[in-house]
RNA sequence: GCAGAAGUGGCGGAAUUGGCAGACGCGCUGGACUCAAAAUCCAGUGGGCUAACCACCCGUGUGGGUUCGACUCCCACCUUCUGCACCA
């Protein structure tokens, strides 16, 4: 066989050859030449084309797909991308059905923003985005099916995310039954019988409504903004207010049970699952009434510690509490409603950071404790918060810190009702300064009436006791509270999915229907805001106002558009049916790629750990709707779950064009070549740590590549050098290839990627000592290599003179037998202290252990003729002789 | 404050059913090749002590503990990073 030698030739003479021709012809190692021609070779030979082949075991392995920003690739991107590529390259090698997509999130105020400045149409900076994105992925050679691309703001794709709000939109949550049904199934009560209450009831259990509730408003900007970029935008001298206005709202808080339940199904790291129980916020606790002294009604309170009820000080209010109006006493209003001026002015922020000194103002009124028929005073206060629990909480300065800090502030009693188990503790608390909080180690005390008696119970026991009896005497009931709240779904933009919703002159509303989708974006040349708090899409008197065909009325649509989140919502869903028109995903494909059951979902998801609480709850919740109604099989979307670390500068901190730090990634591969690229962001260490980034570290791996190469070809020439033989190995040689085998097969399973490069370089050393070296381990050295390092593996697999690609080839399997030792070095100590290393066979037991060491000259030495009092012998390891 | 993760050479990191700490890479030192440089190759490289890379001693954030034996397990503490933060 002597196919080099004339290849080599060929390449002086390759200016037009076929790509057969020019697979085949090869050249001197360089990486921009042996990238850009087995690129276009896999583009040209679908290498990397995914069919639901259901005669395969399948592995879907997902990255979080990009915002595709003006600055384009940065070298985080790549990490992510990288870990991903080379388990889908594996697992391919490995025999499975691989679906490895790859798309783009292009919603987005960034790029509304750019064209509010320069005018150019948003879907056209998405356009050149996009493309600049897409080729610099395929300069890093990943193995995506670019054939089932996804862009959200394509109106094929955002038709799907219309279709899934509208059925969220006519959904209801049917809390016997635990899942969404249709609102045509909701039962109506009888009191309601005209068209239009019967709408407001409806719309009142739908998942998807409108409220009027408080929002970060920016007067300069002409939009709201989210919670997270309100600290963005105000540190930039912009001021954000507190406005009321329409929202559209996703009930999510529905799902907060299952969202919580349903945690323990996937295989996530455990700080993104603590993190979305702490978002979920379950507490269980007890709703109170306390009557209100001269009215009918009284003061529904929510408190986790119904235990310490009989230790009430006084009742707090939320400023926006409903009841404040009616209860607050013509002396007191004044006060009132400057409090709650003042209140409504600050944000939330500002309500929070200036939390250390407490405020509040009495309102005049009293309420009764329903235990022991105290009469307490009735305060408002900013640190309660309206929207959580029933808006108001019973004041227990001996139990809670915050009620403590606001007795002391205005000066309320604070009767004690806990104290501390441990009697010396108890005889030391200072009351007077601290709440005991610790209720795991608690009792109650003073807590007696003549009906009943807490005192001496333990404040567990305390607290599921009184609530039996709240719940007995109708003063109160048992209540599962969440912090969880729902999703506010609108945004004042253009630059999103519209709501595919209309309005008509009398009040009511339609949606679309499926035949009416996808609602487009109308094109417009100004992105400026109204300044109204409407999106420039109000601005468009063609598009809002017109007369709806199927009803013949005048009509008006939805101007609020949706999150950026929406789109990113299902888009795993649509990389297994890409292209079907008639529905989201096509069953049985989603049945295929996702797999059923409790066990099912994306296999591999990796991705960035900022995303660990709003990302994945909202997908989580969306794929739970369709999951409700059957368009989906399983319960969770995405089944494990990998967060890759953030890659700092050079110099330790977090890159940003400010501190000069940013390295792109079309910099490195011009320079080192793609290959170098990827294998050295796996190298930096282990893929979920924070590390710098290194460019003499690059090197370091550019190094490595040529010298894998030169271990088998010609640097000069890229021929396969002579030294590459058809030879057996030796044992020695035997054990290194099959224990690279192993450690990078496992590596890879484990995303232990910086390990599997130590071994391969291990291996390299090893081989490149060996005068003659064995074709068969060159050869699945190459097998080995080709996940991490595509394009040199491809190119040495031609050079070792095959024809097949190497993405088709099947991963190396070792073997066992050549694993073992028959001679291990073990060591020899002296009282826990090494002293002498010796090589034993491998087989030898305890005993044969014992007799070698004490018969070692050195081990003798250090006995210096002592009996030893204990030898302890582990076979393989060690035996240490105690003196 | 609460929750989570992590502290190992000059640097990135490796090794945890408890058993040779520092694999691999970077950097550095010396050498080969070269007129010279780059590239490449070879050798060395935790600290101390020492004439000695003979031996010995110390060493995985700090202090205790368990054990024949601890980077690994237990207790207390310190530091850093990330997220949440008046959620009653």
């Amino acid at each position: 066989m002597e196919p080099c030698s004339f290849i080599a030739l060929k390449r002086f003479s390759c200016n037009k050859v076929s790509i057969e021709q020019f697979a085949l012809s090869f050249m001197p190692y360089n990486h921009q030449h042996i990238e850009a021609k087995w690129q276009k070779f896999w583009e040209e030979h679908n290498v990397y084309r995914t069919t639901t082949d259901t005669t395969k075991p399948k592995y879907y392995v997902l990255d979080m797909f990009p915002y595709p920003s003006g600055a384009g690739l940065h070298v985080g991107h790549p990490e992510g991308y990288t870990a991903t590529d080379i388990v889908a390259r594996y697992k391919r090698m490995k025999g499975f059905n691989v679906l490895h997509p790859m798309g783009f999130d292009a919603f987005g105020l960034p790029t509304e923003r750019y064209a509010m400045t320069t005018g150019i149409h948003p879907a056209k900076v998405t356009e050149e985005n996009i493309a600049n994105f897409t080729r610099q992925l395929k300069s890093l050679g990943f193995s995506y099916d670019w054939e089932r691309v996804i862009n959200t703001t394509d109106p094929e794709y955002y038709k799907w995310t219309q279709w899934i709000f509208l059925l969220i939109y006519n959904s209801w949550y049917d809390d016997e039954q635990q899942r969404a049904r249709p609102i045509e199934e909701l039962p109506i009560p009888p009191e309601y019988t005209t068209p239009l209450e019967i709408q407001q009831y409806q719309d009142s259990k739908r998942l998807a409504y409108i409220a009027e509730i408080p929002v970060n408003w920016c007067e300069e900007l002409g939009t709201v903004l989210a919670n997270e970029e309100v600290d963005e935008w105000v540190s930039k001298g912009y001021t954000v207010e507190r406005r009321p206005m329409r929202q559209w709202m996703l009930r999510i808080t529905a799902y907060a049970e299952r969202l919580l339940r349903d945690l323990s199904l996937v295989d996530w790291p455990h700080s993104t699952i603590e993190m979305q129980k702490n978002w979920i916020g379950k507490s269980e606790g007890a709703e109170v009434i306390f009557p209100l002294v001269g009215h009918d009604d009284g003061i529904t309170v929510y408190t986790t510690r119904p235990d310490t009820i009989f230790g009430v000080s006084y009742i707090v209010l939320a400023p926006e509490h409903p009841l404040v109006d009616r209860i607050t006493t013509p002396e007191q209003r004044k006060a009132v409603e400057e409090y709650k001026k003042s209140v409504a002015l600050k944000s939330d922020l500002e309500r929070t950071e200036l939390a250390k000194e407490k405020t509040g103002v009495f309102t005049g009124a009293y309420a009764i404790n329903p235990v022991n028929n105290a009469t307490v005073p009735v305060w408002i206060a900013d640190y309660v918060l309206a929207h959580y629990g029933t808006g108001s909480v019973m004041g227990v300065p001996s139990g809670d810190q915050r009620d403590h800090d606001f007795a002391q502030t205005f000066g309320l009693p604070i009767p004690i009702v806990v104290q501390p188990k441990d009697p010396k503790l108890a005889a030391s608390w200072d009351f007077s300064r601290y709440a005991f909080e610790d209720y795991d180690n608690a009792i109650a005390v003073n807590s007696k009436t003549e009906n009943i008696s807490l005192d001496g119970m333990d404040s567990n026991t305390a607290k599921k006791w009184i609530t039996l009896w709240l719940e007995s005497e109708g003063l109160g009931k048992l209540k599962v509270q969440y912090k969880l709240r729902d999703w506010l779904f609108s945004r004042q933009r253009y630059w999103g999915e519209p709501v595919p919703i209309m309005f008509f002159d009398d009040g009511t509303r339609r949606a679309l229907e499926l035949d009416e989708l996808p609602l487009c974006l109308p094109d417009i040349h100004d992105f400026q805001p109204t300044g109204t708090g409407e999106s420039p899409l109000a601005k468009v008197e063609g598009w809002v106002n017109f007369v709806d065909k199927k009803t013949g009325k005048k009509a008006r649509f939805e101007t609020n558009t949706m999150p950026q989140w929406a789109g990113s919502c299902w888009y795993y869903l649509r990389f297994i049916d890409p292209k079907n028109t008639t529905a989201l995903v096509d069953k049985a494909q989603e049945q295929y790629w996702m797999g059923t059951g409790e066990h099912g979902g994306v296999d591999l998801y990796v991705g960035g750990a900022e995303h660990a609480v709003l990302h994945l709850l909202y997908a989580r919740f969306w794929h739970k709707v369709l999951y409700d109604y059957g368009y989906v099989s399983t319960p969770e979307p995405f089944k494990k779950l990998f967060h890759q670390g953030l890659i700092l500068g050079e110099d330790a901190v977090k890159m940003s064009k400010s501190r000069g730090n940013v390295i792109n990634p079309d910099d490195v591969v011009q320079e080192y070549g793609a290959d170098a690229l990827r294998v050295f962001e796996m190298f930096m260490g282990p893929l979920e740590a924070t590390k710098p980034w290194s460019t003499k570290g690059v090197e370091g791996v550019a190094r490595f590549l040529h010298r894998s190469y030169r271990m088998i070809a010609d640097e000069d020439t890229g021929t396969l050098l002579p030294n590459v033989q058809d030879v057996e190995l030796t044992p020695e040689q035997s054990f290194l290839l099959h224990s690279t085998i192993k450690k990078v097969s496992e590596d890879i399973e484990s995303l232990s990627f910086n390990t599997a490069v130590a071994q391969m370089m291990i291996f390299v050393n090893e081989f490149t000592k060996a005068e003659i070296r064995p074709r068969i381990a060159m050869e699945q050295f190459v097998l080995c290599l080709a996940p991490f390092a595509p394009h040199v593996s491809e190119e040495l697999w031609h050079i070792l003179g095959h024809t097949r690609s190497v993405t088709q080839e099947p991963f190396p399997e070792y073997d066992p037998a050549c694993l073992v030792q028959h001679e291990v070095e073990i060591v020899l100590q002296v009282n826990s202290k090494v002293r002498a290393k010796v090589v034993v066979p491998a087989d030898a037991d305890a005993l044969a252990l014992e007799m070698i060491a004490l018969q070692n000259p050195t081990i003798q030495k250090f006995l210096n003729g002592k009996t030893p009092k204990k030898v302890i012998a582990v076979p393989s390891k060690l035996v240490n002789v105690i003196v």
